[in-house]
DNA sequence: AAATATTTGTACGTATGTATA
DNA sequence: TTATACATACGTACAAATATT
């Protein structure tokens, strides 16, 4: 274990346990230095993860003080569906989308890809995929028949930003029957928009049935 | 602007445009340390944050390299529903829990409060809440009436750990009549555990009306 | 199999800048 | 205004890991 990581261990269990309070102002720098018997950048360093960590604010001339706790945000894990087990893709369609749909997501061209995730033999998610052919111009040429469109993007296109918005819905007649269910299931909905250099990629919905996925965050120490 | 801050911007904007792919080994620190004219220790750090945000990988003797998306994990906003428009917290019961509560979440002697959360006038949320009054204990002459078991932990535990699940149900009767819903409406479900050093301080179920709540995660640009 | 060279990883001490109590 | 404490950066040193010879 490096010196850093054990000053920043040191001052979170201090944290953690209570010890310090929110609010409270740790000792300063100096203070730590003579502590831990290290340089300065030692311990800033020490501090700049715990920053990161959004357990300490730092206020020039002032100290480093013990955050307030803000439950508002966690990690939120979104498993590969290809890696369950018994995992099979089943392509349903794969058309040019119609012109309403460009207009639905706000982008150039567009393909349209649909399908079923099964797990374990029974399906698992209902796909609705967009495609803007005009950022991802091989997509045109890719059926889609045996791979998900999610990892064959997965390595065709670099780095993106992504945004999720999770939300729970009644399955609707055409979800029920895909999904083998009664129309009316509670349903997890999972829709993400990706872009690339400020051009979207793609957009997905996934539909779940209610009894057979969760999501999970977590929020502390993660990592 | 820093200058390790515009370091890791000019390699992350050429990793987003796809100008350096997953797998690319970027310069090695010396040549971004000729490129930049700085110091070692200044590109290290710029590239110790690209590590961080998930964007490259280093190894020794071999180099840096940009790393292969991963979107599996998205930072999850979790609103403050207090902070809600036409936001009130109406509590419907206040007890100590029955002994088989406490072997549900494994934890002490548990205080169960249940109410609902209001937003413009209309049921938001429905909550069942435990708190382990060992690891809590002026919970226990809190009464919960005005303010949420939940903004009341916030002032009163210091930092902690937790765990979400997030999951959609269909409304049972009681949950229905309580939000003055039919019985079967999709709700999403949030759950979430919390730990202090080790001991559970809280375990909490919010069953939200499928159209009226949705929760968004994002991936990237983030912060 | 072993030695070597290269690259990242950590830490040091110093210097200077900046916000602020 | 001034002293203080954090913020950034520099240059050096050595350690650790690992391709390559």
């Amino acid at each position: 274990m490096t010196l850093d990581k054990r000053i920043r261990d040191a001052i979170e269990a201090r944290i953690r346990s209570g010890e310090w309070r929110p609010g409270y102002r740790i000792p300063f720098e100096h203070e730590l230095v003579a502590e831990f018997g290290c340089a300065r950048a030692t311990v800033s360093k020490a501090l700049s993860a715990l920053v990161a960590a959004g357990l300490i604010e730092r206020r020039r001339k002032a100290g480093s003080f013990v955050a307030h706790p803000q439950v508002h945000a966690a990690l939120l894990d979104i498993p590969d569906l290809a890696r369950l087990e018994g995992y099979r893709w089943e392509r349903t369609a794969c058309a040019t989308a119609a012109p309403e749909e460009m207009v639905e997501v706000q982008s150039g061209p567009l393909l349209r890809v649909e399908g079923i995730h099964h797990a374990d033999g029974a399906p698992l998610a209902l796909e609705r995929r967009l495609i803007d052919v005009s950022t991802v111009p091989e997509a045109a040429t890719a059926d889609f028949e045996t791979e998900a469109p999610g990892s064959w993007l997965l390595g065709h296109v670099p780095w993106s930003d992504a945004r999720h918005r999770i939300r729970a819905i009644a399955a609707d007649r055409a979800q029920a029957t895909a999904l083998g269910m009664p129309i009316g299931v509670a349903c997890l909905q999972l829709e993400r928009w990706t872009w690339r250099a400020g051009a979207l990629v793609t957009y997905v919905r996934q539909v779940f049935p209610g009894d057979r996925y969760d999501l999970t965050a977590e929020f502390g120490s993660r990592r």
